[in-house]
Formats: structure tokens, sequence, C-alpha cells
DNA sequence: ATCATTTAGTTCTAGGGTGAACTATTAACG
DNA sequence: CGTTAATAGTTCACCCTAGAACTAAATGAT
């Protein structure tokens, strides 16, 4: 019955045509009003104003309710906040686990609308994690109402280094089988959309960038500090990929030409040295040998002096890595996630102590440092479920399943 | 007489009208067929058609002589080269020196027509300098027939921390008097065109960008081991500047944490390990006080064991850095400037194997390394101000002194 | 209250850019 | 040496986009 524009719009390969634009420059924003849209598409008003008429009548856009929150920005006339058809166009964002896979199912008004996972055997090969997924998201769809059929595509969050552009995943500890493969192939035979994957660490950023604390930046670096470190470059709104999809991985920045021996085959990667096992290895002497890392990062919270210098330690060794790598790019902003962040201000502080004496401008115009660190308002998988789903609303495939 | 319409175009408001933007890749390129143009500017070929066909007309764009090189890329019809035409449009290239000042004199295809420089005295003024300036553009226009109402803009390459941005100078050990001041305001003063600047390794890497080993790469890092030490990020063919203008600063990237204090108060910047002054002290103890910095490259060179150490060992914590910042940045490609390629591949080699020990990526698809390390094409001095007319051609000014 | 000011959005027409179909010019292939 | 394929460039009618001038809706000052 409905033919649904918006899908028709948003897959299509017009991608100078106006509608094309406006379109995705809402699904990346979530909501905006027409006069943002034009300046960012670069469209006369004159011309969005009847572009936005006839999305309307296409069902293609809606004005979501004003909500009651604080519109009183400036004087002159209100803007009207315009979002994509919430029930014509949905993502879902994929992130297979070593034992579990979650995904998540967004609208195209960039509205969280489901979010599940389930465990699933160690070593599963692509296909059967492609069957799980094709489960989760049946009963996503059915939990929540919005139809298949509204499907704009599916992100793919790899744990693991994973160069986007040929869409193959180099090595992982967790997804052994998934090495070397066509993962877009695979999926392509259950789901007819287009089907994009990006390291775990880039899609983190993306989240942070969508909805979380790094919401309309345009230019920060993402620091994820968990079980392994990562990062990604957002240049210009943009993920920086690099020319094997490498860019971004901070955790094989050399801190200590004489530190300890990383698995890349390096000296003093800050992965070497923050991972948590290098951090629980020598907890365990102290607390017993069930203590696992989330647990020393709460004792470090609550105080505990061995806990706090473990953690501050590892922070130190980050402000330095970071500072060395802000030498280089000077972003305005570091946003950092990853379960290193539940030991707070311990953390964080240690980090951005570590980072400004470190850092070689140290002029500050104003109270605050150079370069603010902000923790990032994502847990740990939700980051790159979310971040999944916004590699479909922001990246353009390569190629076209229709 | 002739209203010129190149400079017209090229230094209009209007961004989005077609002409401008076929300027303006032409500008960049030097040379283009009509199809490259159309592709690079997202106009449809039948646009680009009439528009070219517009501007010879107008005398904007010419078609240079074919010249012998080998076209014979492909089969089909061969493109017709275009370029903007080089009596109606040139641009000059100033480097203020600690006590010379260079220029150089660019028509609109490119072509270096004229390249002098005048000693000074140090700690001059703004306003000297630019008196200095406008004496070398008056000579070199003269000496090339070329019209002075040509100009499109003048490029400066500072020497030292500057701020693309506020275009304003943080710090200088060579220029002091240049230091906290508005220098475009200056040289409005002498010269009624935009004139942009940036600093001297930004410059640098436009000139290998636009004529150098760098030609055509969109995406690559630049290096200069010179006195001191720069550099550049180019991603997607522009420069990275960063919150406050500091991006590519790779001399104050951390090398080694218990290293030699640099002059911006961190331990073991690259720039503390490899200035000038870092290498030629411990040579005077062996070869005598007046022993200088090129006269070590080139024993070093020749073969001389304490030189090739000296260079060598400098080469390795270059090396290093390159390795620590590629992690991040994954560029394709490493273009290396400044005199210590006088060493030749001593350096280089050096430098390359380094490199390689640490980067984290091995995995070499065919022979050659992940990331090739290449020597730029440009000497010292002659890269900055190559550069700063880069800087006119590539950069948009943000106000325009019509 | 009223009016000036500011910002958002609409209307309408002229003209400019586009796509489709064309011609032009080359290399590779038998 | 013609044919085929590939790429570059041209022509032209039509539709879409932009700009000017307008209305609409808010704030804040008098």
């Amino acid at each position: 019955m409905s033919s649904n524009e918006l899908i028709k719009i948003f897959l299509s390969e017009d991608v100078g045509a106006p509608a094309y634009k406006v379109v995705r420059a809402l699904a990346e924003r979530g909501s905006a009003s027409a006069i943002e849209l034009s300046r960012h598409t670069g469209l006369a008003k004159s011309t969005m104003s009847a572009l936005v008429a006839e999305l309307k009548d296409a069902s293609v856009i809606i004005e979501p309710e004003p909500s009651k929150d604080a519109r009183a920005s400036s004087r002159g006339r209100p803007a009207v906040q315009l979002s994509l058809n919430p029930q014509a166009g949905t993502s879902v964002g994929v992130l297979p686990g070593p034992d579990f896979i979650g995904i998540a199912l967004v609208d195209a008004a960039h509205g969280i609308r489901d979010e599940r996972s389930v465990e699933i055997k160690p070593n599963y090969s692509v296909d059967q994690g492609v069957e799980a997924v094709a489960e989760l998201v049946q009963q996503a769809y059915a939990a929540t109402g919005l139809q298949r059929e509204t499907l704009l595509g599916v992100g793919l969050a790899m744990p693991g280094p994973f160069n986007h552009r040929t869409g193959v995943m180099l090595r992982s500890t967790l997804l052994p089988n998934w090495v070397d493969l066509d993962i877009g192939a695979h999926f392509a035979k259950r789901f007819d959309v287009p089907v994009i994957a990006d390291n775990e660490s880039n899609c983190a950023a993306i989240a942070e960038m969508t909805w979380g604390a790094a919401l309309g930046q345009q230019d920060f670096l993402y620091a994820k500090f968990d079980e392994g470190v990562g990062g990604a470059v957002i240049v210009d709104g943009r993920v920086l990929r690099g020319a094997l999809g490498a860019a971004g991985e901070i955790g094989h920045f050399m801190v200590d030409p004489d530190g300890p021996l990383c698995t890349c085959g390096s000296r003093g990667c800050l992965e070497a040295m923050m991972r948590w096992d290098a951090i629980v290895r020598p907890a365990r002497a102290l607390f017993g040998e069930n203590i696992t890392f989330p647990q020393i990062a709460g004792r470090a919270q609550e105080g505990d002096p061995g806990c706090v210098r473990l953690i501050s330690d590892a922070a130190a060794a980050a402000g330095r890595a970071l500072a060395g790598i802000c030498a280089v790019l000077n972003p305005p902003l570091i946003v950092v996630g990853g379960r290193y962040v539940l030991a707070g201000e311990v953390f964080l502080r240690a980090m951005q102590e570590s980072f400004d004496r470190h850092f070689h401008i140290r002029d500050q115009t104003d109270g605050g440092s150079v370069t603010p660190i902000v923790a990032g308002t994502f847990s740990n998988n939700r980051d790159s479920t979310l971040g999944a789903v916004g590699l479909v609303l922001r990246e353009k495939p390569f190629t076209r399943s229709a």
C-alpha cells in the first residue's frame, strides 16, 4: 500500500537530490528546523520550504510534539522542529560479543525503541551469529509494534580491528571465526538492506556524538578504556578511518619504550599498560584471586589506597598518551568511555592532571583546561549497539541491496 | 580595460556559484579536464561544458599546450586539459625569516615564475617586514612582466606556532616582534588583496601536495625535521588545524618520559631530542666548535661513524614518534622534509626501520612497508614560500578586502 | 499596549542547471 | 582496417532551485 518514500529516498543513489540531503541530514541529527536544514544542506530556504511541505505530505517527515523543553533560545519566531517519521524508518545496531549478541532498534527520529541481547555459545560462526541476530530483530519488532519493512539498514559494531573499507576483520580473540570473511555478505543473505560495519570504538564514538556526551560536537577524540584500549578520531563530524581502517587505535600508542610487552609485538603500548589484566594481576596479590576489574574500579572510587594507585597509575599513562595524541590532533574535546570510568573522578582527574602536565600548550584563556576530558554517557555494550545504529544513520553504504 | 573575470570569480563570496567552484578547483589542481572538474565540483558535465566555454571566452581559463607527456592513460577520447589563465591571476607566498625574507610568485596555472629573497636586520617589526615584501613583490612582477593587478592574494608562512583561525602568532624566537599581532591587518595596509597565513609546517605540506612528493595525495602525514620539528596532518586534501591551530605539532610529541627537557616544559619531546642543538652539541666534542648541522648530515651520508650514529639515533626517535602518531591517524603515506633529509638514506632508512618496528600493524600485503616514508622534494625555505602560495590557491579567506 | 526588532517560513517568477540523447575521438581486438 | 568498447564533450528542452519580497510569530523596550 504505502510505498514508503522515506526508505526510497534514504537508500537512493542520487546523493545530490535535495530530498536525499534533507533525509540524510535529519537521520544524522534526529531533529532539526527547516532553517537549520537549509543551512546544513546548502539549499535555499525557499527550496526547503517547498520540499518540507512535500515530504510532510509523503509522511517522510513529521513535526514531533514541541515538548515542554525551554525553546526560549533567542527572540524571533521560534523554529518548528522536524524529524523523520519514526513509523516509516527504523535501524538496527548489532554487537556480536564473545558469548552474547546485543542489538538495538532505533527509529528514524532517534528514538531508542528496543534493546535486547541473547547468550550464544563462544566461537560461534558468522552464520550462527546472523541467525541469532535475525531472531533478536524479529523479537524487537514484535515487541515494539514497528514494521519490519521499515528497516533502513543494519549496523555492526565489530569487537576487534576491522577495516571499514574492505569489510574484513583482521584478527580477533573474541570472534575467531569471523576473521578474514566478508561479513556484510553473510548478513546480506538474511537482510535485504545495507549492512554497514565498523570497529567497536568508532561505533562508541558515534553513539556519544548522536545521543551522548559529544552531542553536536563536530571534532573530538574518543578514547575507550575497557578490557582493551581503543578510540576514534572525529573530524568535521566524520569518523577518520585511515588507510587500513586503523585510525583511532590509541591502544597501540607507545607510552614507554621500555614498558611491558604488548600483544601487537611492541613495547609500552597504552593497552599493554592499561588492559584489565595488567591491573587485575597485581590486585590479586592483595585482594585475592577472585577480584575483578569492576570491583577494583569500585574500590578505587571508595578510596581504597591500593586500588586508587592502580587506577591512577593507569590514568597517568592514559593522560600522557592523550597528550601525545593531542599534540598532533589538537582536538577541542576528549570523550572517555569504557569501564575505567566506573572509577569516577579517581580515574578522570588523574588522567586530566597527567594530560595537562604533558600537553605542550598550557596557556588557558579561562579557568578550564585547554583540552577538557569528559566522561561519555554510555555504559559498555550500549555504546556499541547504539553506535552501530548511528553507522546506519550516518554512513552511506557503498553498495545497495535493493 | 579588461575587468579580469578571474579575480572577480576567485574573490567572490558566492561560494555556491558553479564558476567559483570551477575556478577554485582549478586553482587547487593547476590543471584538470572538464570531466574531472565536473566530478570534483559535483556539477553535471552539461553544465561544465557550457561553463567552460563561457570561462574560455572571458579568458578565465585556457587550454595549455598538451605538451608531449604520455597522455596514453586509458582508451577513449582523451580529455582536454584546462587551466586558469596564468596571465590573469598570480599569487605571492612569503616566508618572513629571522634575518631574511623570501617570496615566490606563482601564476594561476601553478607556474612558478619567480623566487627571490632579501636580507633583513633581525628583530625587524611587522611593518618593516611588510615594506620589504612589497619591494620584493614589485621586483618579481617587474622581472617576470606579469601584471601586479592580477594578484589574487598573499600567503604567509609563519615560522612558529600560529593560529590560522585567529591570525595571531603565539610565540616565536625567530620573530619576537610579530607575536600577538593581527599580522593580516598589517599586510592589508600595503596589499589590497586577501592575506592568508599559516604556520610553516602546514605550508610545507601544502607545497609537497601541490608540486612535490605528495602530488595528488589526499591524505598523508607531513613531518619536517629541521632546526626544530614540525608537521602537518592532511585529511581529505585539507590541512587539519585543530582547536588552537596546533594540530600537526609533532615536535611536542613525547617519545621518552625521561628524555631531555624541552622548551615547552615537557620531557622527551621529539623536538628536544632532534633539534639541531641536540645533535650539534655532542658533535662539537668530536669535530670541533665550528661544525654545523648540515655538515654533520653530509658526513653522515659519507659514512662517518659518529655522524651516522647521531643521525640514526635521531631517526630512531623520529620513527618511534611517527609510529605512535600513525597508530592514531593511520595515514597511507608519510612525507618528510627539513634538512635532516640531507643525510639521505642514513636518516630515512633508520627512520623507516624504527617506524616498522614500533608500528603495530606489520602485515604487509606486498613487499613494501605498510606506511611508506618518502622524502619531500623541496629544500628548506622553498617549501615554505611555495606552500604559502598554495595557501592562497587553496584556502578561502574569511574576509575579503575588495 | 504598541511598536520596533529579530528570526522563521512562504510565495512566485525568472533563469540556470540537469538529464537524455547525441557526437567526437581514442585504444584494443580480431 | 574496420568494428567494438570506452571515454570525453555538446546540445537542448524542461523542471527545479534560488532570490526577492513577502507574511508570521516571537521578544523586549517605550
